[in-house]
RNA sequence: CGCGGGGUAGAGCAGUUGGUAGCUCGUCGGGCUCAUAACCCGGAGGCCGGAGGUUCAAGUCCUCCCUCCGCAA
């Protein structure tokens, strides 16, 4: 059968493998434009097409989805059986999913019908969820509105975005693979989102990675956690951008103002934080590598009266 | 040519206008203590990222390279 992939970051990277293990042809490989800067002067390809190349598969980046007739002239001359998309990052227009014989499935990373949108596994975390997982789904024209194929599930425990992001590739792959002729043989149960219990997980805009120390400690910690290491949670020392990589709750209360450092040592720096307490146990300056208090105090010095929060002032 | 900060002891940092390489922690040895992540004494450990250049003299000044990172996307 002819199936065209569509993904762009790391987390679609597993699912093109597997994909590209079974028996079937994968035509090309659609995947958002190269992000023409990296630090330096980099063309970055995005992990999807790195991996598509590595494969040996072609690679279509096209701008524009909606109204881009010379792109949706190419799918539908590959003829597809099925595409299956992973965290692409566009939204297909229903020319294009009504396109191949058997539809077009996603692989999202959220137990629908919660956390629909671009950030499902950072929201999940950020929001102290205690289980996640994917579902598999037929896609519909609305944002992660089409009916589910299967789920998986995993206990976040205390992995971070990027570790639990990982292992949730990996099972999204799994999962594709497991129902994927019952998909291509039109076999595959379809069950209807209950609207009723939607939500959405928009994407991570940038001031939600300014650490608001008026919040508690645990919805704090879920934060650092649900951004590390992407974008990364932040923080202003001596009006130098701190960025905190984990922090845990801390038991007790305390009534300073919020940001104010309690303690300081080896084990961490604790906070002030919506009057409980929080601890920093790694952090990272501007220039510098990611590095526990302990290093950090080795070089730098920071007091029980010292307070940290986004004060810039001129 | 997007902007910017680094690479100095195992780790984190300092090193002033060039002139014998330092601090904190860790580590090793010893001491004190009922005891300790505490305290005291002592020791080991550096091709100062690499290559050239300027100089009587370069961690420090100049050029190039490698490499790590922050912002911005």
């Amino acid at each position: 059968m002819k199936i065209i992939y569509m993904g762009t970051p790391e987390f679609a990277v597993p699912a093109l493998e597997a994909l590209s293990k079974t028996e079937n042809e994968i035509v090309f490989v659609v995947s958002q434009p190269d992000s023409l800067k990296g630090r330096g002067k980099k063309l970055a390809f995005p992990p999807v097409k790195e991996k598509a190349l590595e494969l040996g598969l072609r690679v279509i980046q096209p701008e524009k989805v909606r109204g881009n007739v010379d792109f949706i002239n190419e799918i539908s001359g590959a003829e597809p059986d099925l595409i299956v998309v992973a965290a692409y990052g566009r939204i297909l227009p229903k020319e294009i999913l009504d396109i191949p014989k058997m539809g077009c499935v996603n692989i999202h990373g959220s137990l629908l019908p919660k956390y629909r949108g671009a950030a499902p596994i950072q929201r999940a975390i950020m929001n102290d969820e205690k289980i996640t997982g994917n579902t598999l789904m037929y896609m519909a024209e609305g944002m992660d509105t089409g009916d589910m194929i299967a789920a998986d599930r995993i206990e976040i425990g205390s992995m971070n975005y990027g570790e639990l992001s990982d292992k949730m590739a990996c099972m999204g792959a799994e999962l594709l693979i497991q129902h994927l002729d019952s998909i291509l043989s039109g076999t595959a149960r379809r069950e209807k989102q209950d609207e009723s219990l939607a939500t959405t997980a928009p994407m991570i805009y940038k001031d939600e990675a300014l650490i608001d120390f008026s919040k508690g400690a645990r919805e704090t910690s879920c934060i650092i956690r649900g951004l590390n290491p992407n974008p990364g949670a932040y923080t202003y020392f001596n009006d130098v951008k701190m960025k905190l990589i984990e922090a845990e709750p801390s038991d007790g209360s305390t009534n300073e103002n919020d940001g104010r450092v309690l303690e300081v040592s080896k084990a961490g720096i604790t906070v002030a934080c919506g009057k409980e307490k929080i601890v920093i146990k790694k952090l990272q300056m501007p220039g510098k590598r990611v590095m526990s208090v302990q290093d950090f105090l080795a070089g730098n010095k920071i007091e029980t009266s010292d307070v940290l929060g986004g004060k810039r002032d001129g």
